[in-house]
DNA sequence: GTGAAAGCGCTAACAA
DNA sequence: TTGTTAGCGCTTTCAC
């Protein structure tokens, strides 16, 4: 009773596996009173057909890998959540692992990947990580892969970023339309091509404005974000407005103006670049450029059907960005 | 080159299949110079296990799949953290389903993990839907399954909690010692086991004190929360503590009192039944009792566990909870 | 319109 | 110590 097969119905029939096997795929040649028999007994001893031989047979999974740092992060919770409506749509599963940017963890989860012989994999390249040859064994191996978020210099690759240039440089369109003079800026760790991008863009609009001082700081933690505010705001010359690279700096950031009772916008203004859930808990709500996750997971999905339609030449695309005004400015 | 099998492996070095089998998994029967000269071609070849192949002989798949309401939701993902890192240990890999509190997306994934013959299930049951039938399918598949946090009433199933209750009165306790009067508690929806609860351990805390006022409200969202949370504290006579049932109920109350520059805890203290990342961004950091989805995913796997190894007999357990002090009481 | 047969890649009992 | 064989559940070509 546990586990109907064909056969187990062709027997009961008295027919052979083959017809089993058609009329369950609605196969024009069968007879509709064979499908009728063949569905109706397949319904009552609730046969399910076994994907693992179904693999087997035709040397291809419905599953796809998706590896992150973590899943404990709101903008990765996003994207996770964006691929698994789209793959539950065409009814493929979803492998998530985690490698906490370690390159053990990492090839193991690789491993895992290659051995479930996914269809597919969604992957962010860890810095810590320079075991591109892994990830190209799999290139090798014809599985599509698709790099987010934070992805490989190398060419070569799928890409699907988030739009960091426009994304930093349309909050710096937001600080000098409201004249803000005395600015002070959090990125993230210095040697993630993602801050890299953020800060180039967004110091180069402010590059022929010289009433605008500037201040550029990188927090490697909400921890440190939220000391480098407190320090900043004990100041006599405080900051009129702060800008957050990421989520984690603006609670940071945050929590100390919470704490020196600095009100917002009067004596400073927000604006961060976010996924957009965190903005939305602070009174009043922060001003963010969306950098969404859901979003990016959405683009990575079109591409990976692209891929596995033919697709072969790697490209880079990105999601845009836009300004959503709340009001911490 | 893209795909090496035992077979090609077999023909290349003139021996059986069934030898190379061995010899991959150091079977003592094998002698080393041919242990050697299989696992270094095997090495070059780069070969890896067909998963398919090994689950379809073997009748098991190293396959897990998680059910949980959303990914995007902090609990849960760090439930799924914990179960990805002990799956990860065991080599065992994890299938991503969300159903949305949807019962059709429900039916779709469990649909998904009988096909995919998963070893085990790790399942919220979302209150909506009363589906039951499609999981007790999986039990007379003889899969195990472990409903966690959201489980049915019904006997007869592994059913991993939080202790909703200790909490619960845990928290009473903390506003009992510090005198509070007139405390504003507010729960989730009225409807939910978890609620019903964590409810009855609170109140009954107080039953036989006649000098505190308790103001008992549900919310059904964050955004709920906080508009009671702002009628009660635009009141003569606000609330002395605040007590949150979950992190969503915690986010609106927040937003509310930095509205109303409710000072903490001078003016009122909070106090929040929490997963502990949300309370550590307040200043002062929020106080709560911690309920914890990464203990949690442990203990559920542990279950798992015991479970695959022949336990059968459904076991209902809790994780324990801790008061974690804050600064905002 | 249906059936027989081969085979996907692997494991494991049995033989030698 | 190694090889032979059967078969997991399914799809698909070819034959009738």
């Amino acid at each position: 009773m546990s586990d109907t097969t064909l056969k187990k119905i062709s027997q009961v029939l008295g027919i052979s596996i083959s017809t089993v096997s058609r009329a369950l795929k609605n196969h024009p040649d069968i007879s509709d009173a064979t499908k009728k028999k063949v569905t109706e007994l397949a319904e009552t001893l609730e046969y399910e057909p076994n994907a693992t031989a179904v693999n087997l047979r035709t040397k291809k999974t419905k599953l796809f890998g998706l590896m992150v740092p973590s899943v404990t992060n709101m903008f990765y919770d996003s994207f996770i959540a964006a691929i698994e409506e789209e793959s539950r749509k065409i009814g493929y599963s979803l492998l998530i692992l985690q490698n906490n940017e370690d390159t053990a963890a990492e090839s193991d989860n690789l491993k895992l990947c290659r051995q479930n012989r996914v269809s597919g994999l969604f992957a962010c390249y860890s810095h810590e990580t320079d075991n591109l040859a892994a990830f190209t064994k799999l290139k090798t191996a014809e599985i599509p892969l698709i790099f987010f978020d934070k992805v490989p210099d190398d060419a070569g690759y799928n890409k699907i970023c988030l739009a960091d240039k426009e994304a930093a440089s349309l909050a710096a369109d937001e600080l000098l339309k409201r004249n803000k003079q005395n600015i002070l800026a959090i990125f993230g760790s210095r040697n993630l091509s993602i801050t890299k991008r953020r800060l180039e863009s967004f110091t180069g609009s402010f590059s022929n404005n010289k009433k605008v001082s500037l201040i550029i700081e990188n927090a490697h933690s909400t921890k440190h974000a939220e000391e480098i505010t407190y320090q900043y705001f004990q100041k006599q010359n405080k900051p009129d407005a702060v800008f957050c690279m990421s989520d984690e700096i603006l609670m940071g950031v945050m929590k100390s103006l919470m704490r020196l009772q600095i009100s917002i916008p009067a004596q400073t203004g927000v604006i961060s670049l976010s996924d957009g859930s965190i903005p939305s808990i602070y009174y009043p709500e922060i001003s963010f450029v969306e950098t969404s996750g859901y979003n990016l997971g959405k683009l990575a999905f079109k591409r990976m059907q692209e891929c596995l339609t033919g697709a072969d030449e790697p490209v880079e695309e990105f999601v845009p960005s836009r300004f959503v005004e709340g009001g911490s400015l």
